[in-house]
DNA sequence: GTTGCATATGCAGGGATGTGTATATAAGAA
DNA sequence: TTCTTATATACACATCCCTGCATATGCAAC
């Protein structure tokens, strides 16, 4: 097909704005490895629990994070294995790239 | 380790910063399948030259996309394969997740 | 030199984003 | 109920991003 519609790739863009912030990599990487509380990240990445919630929400907004609640914790979880992919990916292109001397 | 400095993903969230813009997926998406002058994707894209280059050299500058020049026009192409990956693995998850209404 | 085509850059205005501080909600224990 | 812990939200302010329009640059032909 010839035609390409700039609006077909709203919810791919979405996506990546939502990857488009450190603390939330960060958040997204840990959570590759295994499920973790908000209190559990915020010891892990050494910030204000506001601020973790705060992007937490960014996530959530973008289902590329679930949760469930246990009593008064609430456990984050990836939502599915593309998105461990592109975050994957994505490091080990900028890995990569820093290695590259030869430009 | 235990140890996660947010700074480790500052180079992959740039990466993301440089996709979170619908106009730029679609760019990168068109130079996955093959290499293309600016004139080509403006056609294709049907947004006006200038809207064109200023996301050609976001997605430039973060090292993204490549150019070899051929008279007075500018090839683009994708740097490397994880690019394409990326790009594409977003583009499942966001698709399958349209798909899923079991939520 | 000039003209024409292809591409890049500058600038400005409106809108979105990141984070600190304060506060609210929700659950459990007493 | 009150107290404590865990998490979420509100607000504000500074900063950054998107895009339209105008203009500049680079290359080729003449």
């Amino acid at each position: 097909m010839q035609i390409t519609r700039v609006s077909d790739y709203d919810s791919a863009s979405a996506m990546f704005k939502a990857l488009a912030n450190p603390v939330r990599v960060a958040i997204v990487h840990l959570l590759t490895q295994k499920e973790r509380t908000v209190g559990q990240l915020v010891t892990e990445l050494d910030l204000t629990q506001p601020l973790v919630s705060q992007h937490l929400r960014v996530l959530r907004g973008t289902n590329l994070v679930a949760t469930r609640r246990q009593g008064q914790e609430i456990w984050y979880r990836i939502c599915d294995s593309h998105v461990a992919h592109v975050v994957g990916d994505a490091l080990t292109h900028t890995q990569e790239e820093s290695h590259d001397h030869s430009r």
